[in-house]
DNA sequence: AATGAATGAGCCTTCATTCAT
DNA sequence: TATGAATGAAGGCTCATTCAT
């Protein structure tokens, strides 16, 4: 018993630190981007470098920590939106705008994920593995409901949305929302 | 005479110089992307690092004068593309398409114009400065001729544009081309 | 009784803990030499760092801890040989050879003992103070048997045969034995 | 000849740049190890960092140009001593000898020629092809003469007689010469 | 004007050692 | 006692930029 209170409380504290570095990192990566210095982060957080490297032995791991939680609310809002909106179409809109937002609030986001950095590529194949399918359900539903035409594949759609997204939070001209729904609208099949 | 002709050949041998330069610098940006080692150019140009100095004091010059013939061709485009297709919006999907093939070839050009690097700001200055209002006219006359609703701002479109072509050339998965082709689609006015 | 079992207990897993450790560092030594990492030295133990700090506070402690057996080994020979060979001379050959046997197959050892580096003096000190007076022995005998020359201190001897084994694990074309013969040959006094 | 004399200039500073490297490194290799830290060679230099990766990319290539000097006078002490010695054997002792006291005035060299660390493999190969063919003919001429029997290869010689140079500068009792001296006896044809 | 050597800040990463739990 | 998280010094290496020749 008293061995499992000293395990917990370890962990407790570690899931503390680990807590305090995603933060950190969340808010360095909106600052200067996902290849911010190890030592920045760690010095935000307040802790050593060892200990980012403990945690997150490669930067990609750490960016995928960071935005883990926004992934799988973006995987839930799929078949949500689909229920709740009044047309296929109109839940893959909302989705793309939602997946937008996900990206835009986070700065440097998108970039990475366009990034051809190759120790990225674990971080690319999180985002495929888990938002893909979601994007190609609400696509083939709209496709099956006769709203759009099949003109482009799950994969571009969604490459094109994060592309649009890049360079959002820092240009205040420059509306990734209008862009998407002018896409969305060329994807509509003419009545 | 002799001092003059001495100054001459030396203005001769800079000339050439600096156009090595240029070409150097073109195949670099091309296979390593616009962020390559100063040193890599002048090795590549058979120069010393000094002389990259020397021509272009900085990278955003050297940028922009790698890309300045093509720019140049982009917005002789514009008006030609106006005279020669059969609609206004049929030369802006032109152009845009044009414009993106400019970029798509430049390995990390659109990766540079939505860089937030400050130093890239001469740069993003010239491609808009030179670029916007070729597109901002033909956008115009689209409108003009009933063609497209209002929907975008020539800035926005543009930018957009440049995103989309981001990561293209690594990438056979994702044909910016389709998207932008869709993009027009959904700007067109409905009948 | 309860609160000796305890302690009692303790002691017995601290024992097992130790023993523990001196085995995963034999395997350790012998395949990434002494100065592999503490941490790697723990985890194949199964413990903490803690714990081998806990257990052997120097780097020098632990490795004396894991050769002790074998250093006494050695110490027993040498009396056991003068015993059963037929010479004194033979009985210090087979010594050296068992000596060199003994440090060949400790990848890293014969480096050790060569290392200027003061952390290991503890280690150098424990060496010479058991096997020294061994090899002395065998030397004296043999000097006084008339079969060799006084051509070197005991403690050359040792210094030399522990120096020729250096490398000998890595390197097939390398064999001390052979060398150790040759030195063994040079010190017999000519008839 | 502006243009030579310019660029011979260029050449004389940074080969006394060079020089001054070399003169770094060799003490510090003395006192340290060559495994001293670039940042220790390069304050000691009283330059950058950068310049001495400049000089020498890799660590090999340092250490070879810090002892080729020496290395180069023992090949050619080679056939001097064949035809001064009053016979091969005796020409090999003091090659041997020769080739000890260049291992032991550098503190650290014996060391790297029998580190297995890769990168020290080019070290290792510029050694044994420069010097190994020396040692193999002085042998094979004092075998051929017959004043040895062919116990050893030429390699596990110069093998041995460098380790048994190792750690002779910091302990005034060790005597790595009488070794030798021992060992070239042992090899020795008994009459 | 050209050269390219030199500089040194800056980043990544490892690991011995300490110490809170 | 045992644990292993945290620390932070250390060292390798790169490259933009300056400047003597």
């Amino acid at each position: 018993m008293t061995q499992d209170q000293t395990t917990e409380l370890k962990r407790v504290d570690a899931r503390r630190n680990e807590q305090t570095l995603l933060d950190a990192a969340a808010e360095l990566f909106v600052t200067s981007g996902v290849n911010v210095p190890v030592r920045d982060i760690a010095a935000r957080a307040g802790v050593g470098t060892g200990t980012v490297y403990r945690h997150f032995p490669t930067r990609a791991e750490l960016v995928i920590a960071v935005y883990r939680h926004q992934v799988e609310a973006c995987v839930q809002a799929g078949p949500d939106l689909l229920a709740s909106q009044p047309s296929p179409l109109a839940a893959l809109e909302r989705w793309l705008l939602l997946f937008a937002d996900f990206l835009m609030t986070k700065h440097g986001l998108a970039t990475v994920l366009q990034s051809s950095d190759p120790g990225f590529a674990p971080l690319h194949q999180y985002f495929l593995d888990r938002l893909l399918p979601v994007c190609a359900s609400l696509l083939q539903a709209a496709e099956a409901a006769g709203e759009v035409q099949p003109e482009l594949e799950p994969y571009e759609l969604m490459r094109g949305i994060g592309n649009l997204c890049i360079g959002a939070e820092t240009d205040p001209n420059y509306r990734p929302h209008r862009l998407i729904e002018v896409l969305v609208m060329g994807l509509r099949r003419p009545v």
